[in-house]
DNA sequence: TTATGTGAACCGGTTCACAGCT
DNA sequence: AGCTGTGAACCGGTTCACATAA
């Protein structure tokens, strides 16, 4: 019965999906759900779409067409379980699983990674940390033994490994990029500041944290 | 003459941006930055909208109405100047100048912040590095001896801070925002994962590195 | 009455088509 | 002829209005 009702959102979730869900919609569910863990810890039982919404800096409106993608998750007239509206947006995005991922790029930004606290959070584990440098191989980091790049090849076989994350300089980001996809991995988060080139099977994610900065720096410019 | 002219793009970019230019555009804008300094690297004097829109994944007319919003930049018939086009992008992005910048947090975020290459070359410079933790303060981090948080209120006179980086925990994030703010900043970059609620004279980016994550597990889980 | 879920209307960002220079 | 610059057309994402349910 359970699994009966599970297949069903979950088949409806795909079937939906082929009529894409826009880059925006993801991004302002990760913001439900880190509003909703907020509220979950002050002890809130239920929530209304106004209310998340507001939390969440968007119309209420536009937080019930988001998640009327995915399925209905409320109760008319009352409002929505936190918990349970927690547990479904959870399992949209996929961090209800755990995701076993490699970290490659053991220098200040793969400390710093490795030491997040969001991650554990949302069910990312890091199960290897690899680097180029000999200096480095043998060390730990978080807990974990750091290994010389090639062992990017036996993760995906050896300890299901799904995800890499590249913390590497610019000019190693797509020599590593390419092992991955060739070694079996799903998807790629690249914190290098370079423009990946991939395939469109894995999943790439890129973050560039200079972006940040420019972001700002025009805001500025613009006014005076 | 030459001021005459850099006051008129100047006020039309001003007057322009009133009508509101929108976050894609400048993100785009920053894509063509990166592009374009890896094209000059190479030695390209002239670039055409199509190959530079290529390199950064967008269409040829989407690459010039951007421009368009705030000026006209090439020659019809030959295409773009590289480098006389990089310097405009800069100019419109800010990143002419240099933006005085205070990181907040020295704990593995901020030395990956702080040791991040990118930086310089988007004349971005760290002029103090603060830490709540008197066990940090009076060590180093690039160069800069860590300085105890209270010092936050004096760089926007003394050396003319002018934006703060957060590096420190999502709890302790809105306090440093709003002692920021009073102390006079005008632009905030937060990498703590909490949604800040600052007055809208300030500028605010904030990135939440777990959000790359849920980008990639959303994207590997609608499918199989 | 209150608050969700959703087709329809709306709006802003993207793309098209072509005018304008070189 | 070749490529930029831009008003107009288009399209997708947001908002509205209201049917639906508790």
């Amino acid at each position: 019965m359970t699994i009966g009702i599970f297949c069903f959102y979950y088949r409806s979730m795909v079937r939906k999906r082929r009529n894409k869900i826009s880059y925006s919609t993801v991004r302002r569910l990760t913001l439900y759900l880190r509003e909703l863990e907020g509220l979950l810890e002050e002890g809130q039982k239920t929530v209304s779409s106004r209310e998340l919404a507001a939390a969440a800096g968007v119309k209420a409106t536009q937080l019930r067409k988001d998640l009327s993608f995915f399925g209905s998750f409320g109760v008319r007239g009352r409002g929505y379980d936190a918990e349970d509206l927690a547990d479904n947006i959870r399992r949209i995005l996929g961090v209800n699983k755990e995701w076993p991922t490699v970290l490659v790029g053991a220098g200040s930004l793969g400390h710093a990674l490795a030491g997040y606290k969001g991650f554990a959070l949302h069910n990312i584990r890091f199960v290897g940390v690899l680097d180029s440098d000999p200096a480095k191989i043998g060390t730990t980091l978080a807990g974990l033994t750091i290994e010389p790049l090639e062992r990017i090849w036996d993760y995906p076989k050896e300890k299901g490994g799904k995800i890499v994350v590249l913390a590497v300089p610019a000019s190693a980001a797509q020599d590593v990029a390419d092992m991955a996809i060739r070694a079996g991995y799903d998807g790629i988060i690249n914190f290098a500041p370079v423009r990946l080139r991939v395939p469109p099977v894995v999943a790439l994610y890129s973050v560039d944290l200079s972006m940040a900065f420019e972001h700002v720096t025009f805001e500025l410019s613009t006014e005076n």
